[in-house]
DNA sequence: GTCGTTGCAAAGCGTTTGCAGCCTA
DNA sequence: TAGGCTGCAAACGCTTTGCAACGAC
């Protein structure tokens, strides 16, 4: 049997692994990369998508794939909550608490052990300003 | 202003119309190339991006996107429901009716407009085989 | 010194686009 | 016949991988 091998303690994973420690919202690799750069120069992309893979499947990060975006990676200690994506502005919020019932039975057989939900719909900037969108690539907690 | 060219009526978007007119369940791009290319032996992949695509915009087809698969696409008459997955054999299944409810308020000036839910655990067949799972890159309607 | 990790560049994969010829209206 | 549509191939954007140099232990 293959035996794993020990993961070694690099300024680069430290510096990943901090960037989440430090923000709340999900964040894109794109978003990642930009912010462990202002501590490690060289920094390479796919350093990046190594160690957000790597934190992800020791379960300290989780994916948040929203339709027809990039994959976005937050803490996974938050907690069972959801996201609202704003249509007009493209924020992603999130929603604390799970505030979805999945109620009514599963067809015969079917067994459900979690689920995704997400909310399309206005944010409050954009509820507030009705013309031109605030249009930022922005996200923020709720 | 520009005026919208004239729609011409031809048989490869004939056949692509007709895989979804016969097809229940969610298909991907290559699912859809694979059926219509039995009526269109020279179909191209890039015909059948477009068409779907413009299927999409002319409210015939809608996308499903499921987290970590491609983008699959259905009709867009089927109703409000949802999707179920199965984490074991992967399969998508239809979940007829919304049986979500989205309780409690969001946030002081959030107005939700709609939103998507996954549903994801055991389907009927893999709850019977416990041992390996049928492991078919299927889907059904339920 | 060993061997996991890094950064670079190339490859991979799904999707989009440019273009010349085709075919519908 | 006009001009939208097609199929091909190239381009694209995001992600993964091969590899030699690097650096943690």
């Amino acid at each position: 049997m293959q035996k794993a091998p020990i993961e070694r303690d690099t300024r680069q994973k430290r510096a990943i692994r901090d960037v989440f420690e430090q923000t709340g919202p999900p964040l894109s690799i794109d978003d990642v990369l930009a912010t462990a750069k202002a501590k490690i120069a060289g920094l390479g992309i796919a350093t990046v998508y190594r160690a957000v893979r790597a934190l992800t499947d020791e379960g300290f990060l989780q994916a948040v794939d929203l339709p027809g975006r990039l994959t976005l990676y937050e803490r996974a200690d938050k907690g069972h909550h959801h996201h609202f994506l704003c249509t007009t502005c493209e924020a992603v919020y999130e929603l604390d608490g799970c505030t979805t019932e999945v109620k009514g039975a599963l067809p015969r057989g079917f067994h459900a052990t979690g689920h995704d939900v997400t909310i399309y719909g206005t944010c409050a900037a954009c509820g507030r300003t009705k013309r031109s969108a605030p249009k930022r690539e922005g996200r923020g907690r709720v």
